[in-house]
DNA sequence: TGTATACTCTACTATGTTAATAGAGATTAT
DNA sequence: ATAATCTCTATTAACATAGTAGAGTATACA
């Protein structure tokens, strides 16, 4: 049940993003790879993703870098996840070719799996970036801060 | 977010066992597999990881088979899926060697997975095979029983 | 006591996924 | 022009998963 290393860099680049949301700084894939420890060439994957997914954009040339294309409050946790990792149900059964039950109909297990999947969603998809940023500012004030 | 087939066939063969719970037969290897459609090499590995687990005996010779070593009221999803899954936190930062976050300590996200981890240990430490050979010995008495 | 039956154990392999790396190309501010 | 920066496609090393193979061990029973 392990989310992969490009759901953690994806994260924690919107939310970095996040933290400059506002201000019109554009940080360069350089800076943030450097910020998170992320090595650079694979975050620019996870950039264009992101990109494609809607979720960032980009300004190119001299003073380019990425910016949030939409508001912190919007993007959800679950959003993001969802997008780079796949479908959050826990189960076999959800892949393509799934072999698994023969009869799908009356298998005990899928109603289980269903139900850990709606108490993921419901926590996934009630923290925003907002939430975070304000969390991570909060602690900005006591200590360095570090996502 | 997915389960390996692995633990989807541990779990249908617990339960296969538990339905045979009580009585004296031991169902062998290879009527479980057939039973269960389960290569049976690959089935053969599993009930030997369920042995050291400590889930499942077996009986070796002429009349061998296997059979839970408790009773079906003990076991729980939970415990069948932490052991042959391994931990259910669906965080990167579980891993051996995880590099990813510089301050563990101010890490935004550790609070989110952990609440993602207790909700899922909620639901599935909350079933126990017993309720799910009900629910299997309830449908079978309308149509032919299937898992 | 022999033999068939079934579990036990270790090793191997094919396939796919993940995490990264490489390098050439396109855009833009100055 | 040119340096900085994003864009795109391909490739790779390491690992995990799902499955296969085969020799070995225990046991019931004739
Ligand atoms: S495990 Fe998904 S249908 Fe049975
Ligand atoms: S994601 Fe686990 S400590 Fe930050």
């Amino acid at each position: 049940m392990r989310i992969t290393y490009r759901t953690d860099y994806a994260l924690k680049t919107i939310l970095e993003l996040g933290l400059h949301f506002g201000q019109d700084s554009a940080p360069t894939i350089h800076e943030i790879a450097e910020r998170l420890d992320i090595p650079e060439k694979f975050l620019e994957q996870i950039l264009l993703d992101l990109k494609r997914g809607g979720f960032v954009e980009s300004r190119r040339g001299k003073i380019g870098g990425y910016f949030l294309s939409q508001k912190p409050r919007e993007i959800t946790l679950g959003k993001v996840i969802r997008f780079i990792e796949g479908p959050i149900e826990p189960v076999a059964c959800v892949g393509h070719n799934y072999k698994g039950c023969q009869d799908i109909r009356s298998c005990v297990f899928r109603n289980i799996w269903q139900r850990v999947a709606e108490s993921t969603a419901k926590i996934i998809d009630g923290i925003t970036f907002e939430d975070l940023v304000k969390q991570v500012k909060g602690k900005e004030a006591v200590s360095s801060y570090s996502i």
